[in-house]
DNA sequence: CAGCTTCTGTACGGTGCCGTACAGACCGAG
DNA sequence: CTCGGTCTGTACGGCACCGTACAGAAGCTG
């Protein structure tokens, strides 16, 4: 029995760094293998072709981005705003943030993938409805504070333009304090 | 001199199409050559190669997105309030959007293609900033608004999850009301 | 109508990637 | 050490696309 230099998931990993960097045409078998240092040889012992790897990279970050965080949440313990914002931290790790904005991008073109995007939104949606609702007038706010803190969370790394004397960080700590988790909310 | 039955606008126009629907990987000369009913014979008289015709598109997005917009609303007239408000509904028009989100992913992966994002993005900021000036309480107020109603806009196509028993044009709306054109600011 | 310019169709070579086939290297088991 | 299964390298055919070359169609212009 020959142990396998390159396995399964490492296949997977390269193919999901690629993903991320270049979006699912870069997720090119020939392309992972040279990352890997390999050919291509073992890589049809694991998978049928590369649409069977692109579901399971799919799957892969499926799973990492919502049952992982999960679990990890839960093994971690505390209340439940503390759980609501260590979910949101794990969620847009420095790994996951640009597989996740690949992702997206991909669910425009492919109804497979927005299908499951759509269940990875809704998990989040339910942890950021946790964090939110104590701070929220009523369920409209709640939403509303909701939507913003998404958008913004996956828009930062999409919005090129600058505000003037300001970073982005300050703004975002604006958009914090005066809006999302400010409790008094505006008249409605 | 023989009529052109597909002028060079034409290609940039296919080309825009593609990329607003496949990303810049989709725009390939054999495929607008079969999308507009004839072979890739003509293009080379046009354009060097693909990487030219590229250009060109963004140079074309890039206009249409700042120049364009702001001519007509020029020439439409009225307040600034006005003014601004038709900027971003022009900016965010049907054609355009898609083109702006293929943009804003392929930004990720080419340093040429970021800067021209952020250029546009500034001009579309300052826009915003005339907007929602009058309602804010001051400049740290404005920038957090105004980063919001970006990241909303751009996010909106972007973001699978539901929101309750609430459409997402009922949180948008909320939104509007209750953040971005709240007269009475949340104190800092 | 003839001539000329311009655009288009066709054909070609080159390249990069996919998926298949298979021989041999490798390593643990006996 | 030998065996046997597993993984890997290599080679191949196929396909899609890029860019080039060129002949011929198309339609102004005089």
């Amino acid at each position: 029995m020959a142990v396998a230099r390159t396995p399964r998931h490492r296949w997977i990993d390269a193919a999901l760094l690629a993903l991320a960097e270049g979006g699912p045409e870069a997720v090119q078998i020939e392309s992972l293998a040279r990352s890997l240092g390999v050919t291509k040889g073992g890589f049809y012992g694991y998978f049928a072709d590369r649409r069977a790897l692109l579901t399971e990279v799919l799957d892969t970050w499926e799973s990492r981005s919502t049952a992982d965080v999960l679990a990890r949440v839960e093994h971690e313990g505390g209340d439940a705003m503390r759980k609501a914002r260590r979910a949101a931290e794990l969620t847009f790790s420095v790994e996951l943030r640009p597989v996740d904005l690949a992702v997206r991008d991909w669910a425009r073109r492919d109804a497979g993938v927005a299908e499951r995007l759509r269940r990875v939104d809704d998990v989040r949606m339910a942890y950021l409805r946790e964090l939110l609702e104590p701070v929220s007038a009523d369920e409209e706010d709640l939403e509303a504070r909701c939507l913003i803190a998404f958008s913004v969370a996956i828009a930062d790394r999409l919005v090129a333009a600058d505000h003037g004397t300001r970073t982005r960080t300050e703004v975002l700590e604006a958009i914090n304090r005066r809006h999302l988790f400010a409790r008094a909310p505006e008249a409605p």
